[in-house]
DNA sequence: GGCCATAATGGGAGCGCTCCCATAAACACA
DNA sequence: TGTGTTTATGGGAGCGCTCCCATTATGGCC
C-alpha cells in the first residue's frame, strides 16, 4: 500500500500536487497530471480513506440503516430490491455502503458508531418505525442523510417515498368500482408509517363511496407470508368479498389460507395487493397490485444524499416515485 | 464529538491514559479508571474510528463480500439468513459490517476499496463463484478473511461450509432407497463449487447403487425460483420418478411447473431439495430437503475471523456445518 | 530511611491524508 | 526589462488516535 508522499517521490513532485491529481483539482499542469496518474496506475495507487477522513475529506461511505423488525422481513424482495439498487447505485458513483440492521438492545451502541465514528459521509434510513431512537438520533445530528419512506412529523429533510395513500386509494376504489363492497385489508405492522398510509388510503376510499368500516375488517399482518396467512384465517368468516394486502408476500399467505377454505380466487374472493413483486405475475391467479419500484427508491435516496453533501445549505426535496396499479385475474 | 484530549483534561489526566481506559488497558488505577469511565459517560465519548485505524489501531469492521451474481438471488431466504446472522454476530461483538455487492465491471474498483482502503479489520466472502477474482485477490492479499463455502483449490485459508456432497449424497441414497432409479436433478449455476458439489453428491449416490446417470437428467438452475421452473418443465419429458433440486426456491419453481404438467406430488413424481427454507413446511405437500442452517454459517464466519485477527499465525481452519435431512411429504 | 522493582502516568512521534498559505514559474502587457 | 497577474507547486500544520519510551508515584523489604 503505497502513500501519495511515495508517488510524489516517484514522480518527482510533492505530496499536494499528487493529491490535487488524486482529487482532480484544475490547478494542475497537464503533463504533471499525466505524469502522476501513470505512476499511481503502474502501482495500484489508492488513497487510504482513512487518512483522507480523518484530514477532512470525504470517505465515500455512506450507512444504510434498516431498523430492527424489518431484518425476518428480508425475505420480501422490498429489501433485497433496495439493497441492490442502493449499491449499484454507489458504485456507480465511487462510494460504498456500511450496513446497519439495527436490534433492540443495541440502539445506543448503534447510534454512536453510526454518528461518531467519524466515518460515514452520510446516511440512508429505510423502513423506519414510528418514532424510532435511532432515526430521531439521526435527525437530530447534524450528518447529511435521506429517509427512505414517510417523512416523521416535525423534522425537516430529505425523504423518498411512494405515494402509499394515493396508491391504496386507487387501488380500493377499483375494488369499489367492481362492486365489492364488504372490503378487508390485511396491514402492515402498525409501527411503520408506510402501513398507517395504506390503512389510510384504504379507509379514504371507503369513506368517499360512502361505506361504513367494519371494526374487524383491518387485520394487522406484519409483512410475512405466514402473518398474512394468519390474517385471511381471521377475516375469512367475516364473509368480505375483497382483501386489500399491504404487501404481496401477505397477498401470497392470503391466497394459501383461501385456498385452504376452499374458496375461489377471483370468484368467491378477490385479492389486490401492494409491491408488485417478481413473483405476484407467477401466482394463480396473477396478482393484481400497486407495483412500486424499490430499485428507484434506493437509486434515489443515493442520488438525494450526494445532493444533500454537496449542498449542505439546499433546499429541503421530498421525491415521490410514481406507481401504478397492474390489474390481473386476482380481482 | 469530542476527543481523547478532550476527556483527559475533563478527567484531569492524560491523553495516554484515556485511551489506556477505552482499550481496557490493565496499567491504569482503578480510581483513575472510574473517573475516565464516568466522564465518557457524561459526555457520550465515542473515539474516532478512524483516527484510531490510522494509528495502527482496530476499525472494529468487516467487509463482507457477495459476488457477482448473487444479488438478484436475494430472494432466496438463505441470504438474508447470512446477512442477518452476520450482522448479529457482529454486534454482539462490537463489530460492524461493510457490504459489498459485487458488480461485474467494478472488480477492480472494489478490490481496490477493499484492500487498501486501511480501513478494514478482515473480510467475510460469500457464494463465491469460481476463480472469482475479487475473491482470488483477497485470498493473495494478507489481510485476515475467511470464506463462507467451499475453499478453492490451492490456498489456505479458514473456511465455513456444510457438507454439501455428503448432504446431497444422502439424501440422493433416501431417494433410491424408497425405490426411485430415474432421478434428475436440477442444479445451481455451474459457477458455483457448491453447485457442483452437490451434484457431485448426486453423482456418487446414484454411481453407488449402480444406477447410470442419464445425459439429460442434470439440468442448471440459477437458484431462482423461475430457474426451477423452466428446468422442471424440461425435465417432464424425461418421465423421471424423482427430481433433486439444489434449493427451495427452486423447489417451488419445481412444484409450479409439475402442477402445471397435472403430476401429483409424491405420487407421480417426488422432489426432494436442499436448504430448509422457512417456507418449505407451508409447501402443499410439504417439502422433503436438506436442513442447513444460514445463521450458523454467518455467526461461525465472524468467530473464525475474530481469531483469526487475534491470532494470524494459528493454524488454518476448516469448519463444517451439520446438516440433517428433514423427510416430509413431497417423497 | 534507603534502595530497588513495579505500577501508573505523561508526552513525543507518527499514521497518510487535506487544507492553507507561501513561494516559484509562466505569462501578459506596457 | 520590469511589473503585475495568473498558474503551478511545495511544505507546514493538524485531524485524533496508538505506540513507545521516559518519567514519576507506589510499595516492599532489608
Amino acid at each position: 500500500m503505497p502513500t501519495l508522499e511515495e508517488i510524489a517521490k516517484l514522480a518527482g513532485v510533492s505530496r499536494s500536487t499528487v493529491s490535487r491529481v488524486v482529487n482532480n483539482d484544475a490547478l494542475v499542469k497537464d503533463a504533471t497530471r499525466e505524469r502522476v496518474l501513470e505512476i499511481i496506475q503502474q502501482v495500484n495507487f489508492q488513497p487510504s480513506t482513512v487518512a483522507r477522513r480523518l484530514a477532512g475529506g470525504r470517505s465515500g461511505i455512506f450507512g444504510l440503516v434498516i431498523p430492527s423488525g424489518v431484518a425476518q422481513l428480508f425475505t420480501d424482495p422490498y429489501f433485497p430490491g433496495l439493497l441492490q439498487s442502493v449499491s449499484v447505485t454507489c458504485n456507480a458513483t465511487g462510494n460504498n455502503i456500511m450496513l446497519w440492521l439495527t436490534e433492540r438492545g443495541h440502539e445506543q451502541r448503534m447510534i454512536n458508531q453510526i454518528l461518531n465514528n467519524g466515518l460515514l459521509d452520510g446516511v440512508i434510513i429505510s423502513s423506519m418505525d414510528i418514532n424510532d431512537p435511532i432515526a430521531t438520533a439521526i435527525c437530530q445530528s447534524q450528518i447529511p442523510f435521506v429517509i427512505i419512506g414517510p417523512k416523521p412529523e416535525g423534522t425537516t429533510c430529505d425523504t423518498v417515498d411512494v405515494a402509499n395513500i394515493e396508491a391504496a386509494q386507487e387501488m380500493v376504489q377499483g375494488l369499489i368500482a367492481k362492486g365489492h363492497r364488504r372490503i378487508a385489508t390485511i396491514s402492515g405492522p402498525v409501527t411503520k408509517m408506510e402501513s398507517q398510509h395504506r390503512i389510510q388510503g384504504y379507509r379514504q376510499a371507503l369513506t368517499a363511496a360512502g361505506i361504513e368500516i367494519g371494526p374487524d375488517l383491518i387485520v394487522a399482518g406484519n409483512f410475512t407470508e405466514n402473518g398474512g396467512y394468519r390474517a385471511a384465517k381471521k377475516l375469512i368468516p367475516q364473509a368480505v368479498t375483497a382483501i386489500f394486502t399491504a404487501s404481496d408476500l401477505m397477498a401470497r399467505g392470503a391466497y394459501r389460507a383461501l385456498n385452504e377454505a376452499g374458496l375461489q380466487i377471483p370468484d368467491d374472493i378477490a385479492v389486490a395487493s401492494f409491491d408488485d413483486a417478481p413473483f405476484a405475475v407467477d401466482m394463480t391467479p396473477a396478482l393484481t397490485t400497486v407495483q412500486q419500484s424499490p430499485a428507484q427508491l434506493g437509486s434515489t435516496a443515493v442520488e438525494l444524499l450526494l445532493e444533500r453533501i454537496e449542498n449542505p445549505s439546499a433546499p429541503q426535496k421530498d421525491v415521490v416515485i410514481p406507481t401504478t396499479v397492474q390489474w390481473r385475474e386476482s380481482v
